[in-house]
DNA sequence: GTGTAACCGAGACGGTACGTCATGTCTTGGC
DNA sequence: GCCAAGACATGACGTACCGTCTCGGTTACAC
């Protein structure tokens, strides 16, 4: 199926970008991403399955790492938004299980298991997905941490930084090993690191 | 440079395969992935390094993969043993902070890192990771958590293998994201999830 | 010497055939088969020698023979007309000592002999020769003596085809074999086998 | 089918020339060229369907054109002797029509076209192909016609040389074009060229 | 209205690497 | 010393993508 839907598609927008396009960009390579694995996910592919030439890809994006950062990025903020209203150990778990959810079960899940790959291959990669994701994500999960602790929530036993490590680590790990995320490992850790109150 | 080293590699043996070959293989590929990353690591790199031809390398090796798991095993039971006989609480600690130290400051660390990284854009490579390298060390690692409770050094809160998930996934996301590993995170995580006797 | 000629290059016409490299091509194919011979003429010599990319030469030619054979059909249509308007003894003879000049000195009569030769070790080869060279000529030249003969120029003693058989046979034969076609040869051959007029 | 034929080729004789495997690479080669043509005759095919290691053909023989040479020279010396015993017209025409049946029927005659066919690609085939198939057999052809002439058998109307260029010629140009021989071309060239007594 | 500028699809181009095949040389070990 | 077996360095094969480039065609906005 080479294009998007079925709207004529002559929305083309002559000289302002093509949001029909962009879009089918972003979803071919998620699709592809999800059906044939990275080693499928070309841009020679991306551009015949969204139905859209290659320099429309390359006027836009600088890669197709920028691609799946776009729609992780999307995706996440919807999916998974990190409770920084009023945190407290109950939001925290809940956080940590869609987390895992997300990673196991989401095709934007897969996305960001790729990019985490794909930084570990290329040091461009790398920095581009510490700024645009990892970063600003960490500053959050910190501040998550922070606030719960200041309002007496929950008591840290390690510093913040080292405490979210040991809470997403092990959810990342039995991702990326292919494992199902025990059920009592989030909890048995969030008692032990996080001490909530009561 | 085609590396070898001084011996007169006159050893090559008629019918029989070319340990220097061999060798040189896997000092180029390693050496390759380590100063110029896996974007680097082609076969016809690796084979130019070594001053090896290509088809030397495809038969013996059906992917590059292959080459890497094979340093990547070798390298890491000379390194990284699993402390399966009497296992205490320190020699568990010992262990993961050697893992930690491989993973971040060992090339062969670098290897592993690469391999899981793979895993996640190729199902081949996740399969073959998986059943040469990971599946045989989790049941070391399990048996050496099983071992050290039933002698009674640790006792478990979780099941061993949710224990390894929640001791080696910080580390490994620690590496993963090009952060050092907290110092007493480690610790932490040995004293709440082992609960060490005395 | 990436060959091309002076002029500024820039006539690659976007998404247009490069007139340019396919002239290259034919170009850098004739000087290597002349030069080195038939053994030397790799894709990948070509492309090097035209200063083309390999798959450009792919894209628009199936074969190194087909790069022969647009070579040859270029030639031999400048060079080697076959002289239907009017044809008289004295121009078919004329013809026969084009061509056998054609044969010993022009490189597209290397281009000639080569595929010819080709022709016998593959069969493709062969049904592509004769559908693009052989029979539109054979028909050519059945006709010129058709024609002549109808005008009573000249009279056949064998039917058109085995007469351009026995005519042109020598001449090949003597090419093939590396040998200068003798001149008594051809006038013979047409004053026995064309009974000229007068 | 591996190998030659039934008996238990354990004949093989310690440090004298194994006359069985000589046999097996001489067969072998001419079955594959028969059957597959000479893109198909490669050493490796030729070693794998004689039953013999690559090295023994190349200890006995410097290129496969060789080997084809050899065939060619046994099976010529059989098939198509050179009448140089009392010549007559009636025999010189019916060993150009043996030569004729010779070529587009016996499998040695698809050896002598490859070889003249390949001769057109490679100066050293050339060479060698002259040597010791062509020349030799030239000087008899020149030597037949010199005696027919001075027993006053034939009359020559050109020189030997040029005489047999021009019978010649026709049947190899058939030859090489896949053509039949005509037969009348045959007659009419002999009784033109040579001039039969009576 | 009519340039003109930026978008778009299409796809040719010079490259690099892929994995396979045949070359001719070499060495082992058996006879 | 010959032989089967087969590893080896070399280099061409034909294919797939890379990222850059131009072409022609299509709006949308400025003049």
């Amino acid at each position: 199926m080479p294009a998007v839907n079925s709207q004529p598609r002559r929305a083309r927008s002559g000289n302002r970008r093509d949001e029909a396009a962009r879009l089918a960009v972003l979803h071919a390579a998620d699709d592809l991403l999800v059906e044939h694995g990275f080693g499928a996910l070309t841009v020679e592919a991306i551009a015949r399955r969204a139905g859209v030439a290659k320099q429309t890809i390359y006027r836009w994006w600088p890669s197709k790492v920028e691609i799946l950062l776009d729609t992780l990025i999307e995706d996440s903020a919807k999916r998974l938004p990190v409770p920084t209203e009023l945190p407290t150990a109950g939001s925290i778990r809940a956080y940590l299980r869609d987390f895992a959810d997300f990673l196991t079960e989401d095709p934007a899940g897969k996305c960001l298991l790729t990019l985490l790959a794909e930084a570990q291959h290329d040091v461009g990669t790398a920095a581009r997905f510490h700024e645009r994701y990892l970063e600003p994500r960490q500053i959050a999960e910190r501040e998550m941490l922070t606030l719960a602790a200041e309002s007496g929530e929950i008591s840290l036993v390690l510093d913040p930084e080292a405490t979210m490590d040991a809470l997403l680590g092990p959810i990342v790990y039995c991702a990326l090993t292919g494992a199902a995320v025990p059920g009592d490992l989030v909890d048995t850790l969030v008692e032990t690191l996080l001490r909530p109150r009561a």
